[in-house]
DNA sequence: CGAATACGATACACTGTGTTTCATAACTTT
DNA sequence: AAAGTTATGAAACACAGTGTATCGTATTCG
């Protein structure tokens, strides 16, 4: 079980005790139940029964079920976030993607669960539409690139979350690092290329 | 309103009359509801009521909602790929990519209100996985490639799907032809660069 | 025309959500 | 350690949506 769901409970340790404890184990029963059955097919009272908590006790912590799973989510990619800032001034593609790898391996489960989600796309977009507006002011952004810098931004989003997706229930096996690389070499370097230099055919010289 | 939708009730034209108007009622009323509210928000009331059949009625032709959604993707892909037979054989990715885009010009109401079900992503990635095993032959495959081939038969299905689905939100903006070159230059160059050359660091010379 | 059958309407059982109430147990504060 | 606060479990409830069964009627096919 990943660290993060205690950290968690940390993070807001001046609650009652009673509310951090149903909050933990709530947390914990989706984790486990979605694993084994997939999100859609857990119900709220699934979640109760396994959590040990009444079912009207899971309404006075959680609007709904899509509720309970963003509260993983956030704490997740505030932690994904904060392990990459550094690593984003860089601008090292291959380093960023190692880190990005090692921080799945380290919390499979979580990410098996979460990453799926429409929010876990929209928050990883929001994050990559920033780090676009920084990356326009070094490149220049040639007016005749092939596509427009958020078709850029949404293709590297969705396709860095497939590979992470694949990898997840490939068994992990290329290690971080060549996960690290191949995404530079399949991901970060096109998307570049075809951003923010010029298109390739109608060269008028 | 997509041409498909009469084609597939002539598909089955053996079909008692009234069958056939009864499920072409319940596929329109699918499209024009989720393209309104979004799949999940559709209910079979709101599209018996919207096909002005009683709710029965649509048992009696698709056992819930997502064989209603699946009788629609079937027609969509069979005719996509018997479009792109020909052009697979000349293995040239750019008109490839055209072909398809110009495809989901013609048909994006229906393509909005497919692309993004689980189904969809199934369908493709088997297409593309004998695709896949064809494509092995001509390039000899080397062992120590950066990924393996299920990697990128996955990263070239999500990231085509993922580049459509921003194309039909961005108003169809770059043309079919320029969006198939982009497909060459983004996804399918780079996949065979990851999947089928050699590693780049570890050249022993 | 006449037989076959798909239809709409209705009632029903069932599952899951979300709310409310209340007595009790657990926790915090002093 | 006692007193006051508050989160809890249990239960009952209204509600929405799914899927089934029945039956008389209307449409369609031959």
């Amino acid at each position: 079980m990943s660290a993060i769901l205690y950290a968690m409970a940390d993070t807001a340790s001046k609650l009652d005790a009673r509310v951090r404890r149903s909050r933990l184990r709530l947390r914990q029963a989706l984790v486990e139940l979605v694993l084994q059955r997939g999100y859609d097919a857990v119900t709220i009272r699934d979640l109760t029964s396994r959590a040990d908590v009444g079912y009207a006790t899971f309404f006075r912590h959680f609007q709904d079920k899509d509720a309970l799973l963003r509260s993983l989510l956030d704490e997740l990619l505030d932690e994904l976030m904060s392990l990459l800032a550094p690593s984003l001034a860089d601008a090292d593609a291959s380093r960023t993607g190692t880190l990005v790898f090692e921080h799945v391996q380290q919390n499979a489960d979580l990410y098996r669960v979460l990453i799926s989600s429409q929010r876990f796309v929209d928050l990883v977009s929001r994050a990559a539409s920033l780090g676009e507006t920084e990356m326009r002011r070094d490149h220049a952004l040639s007016g005749d690139a092939l596509l427009p810098p958020d078709a850029a931004v949404n293709h590297l989003v969705k396709s860095t979350i497939a590979l992470i997706e694949w990898w997840l229930y490939a068994g992990m096996s290329p290690d971080p690092r060549r996960m690290g690389e191949a995404f530079e070499v399949l991901i970060m370097a096109p998307v570049k290329a075809v951003a923010f230099r010029r298109l390739s055919g109608a060269r008028p010289s």
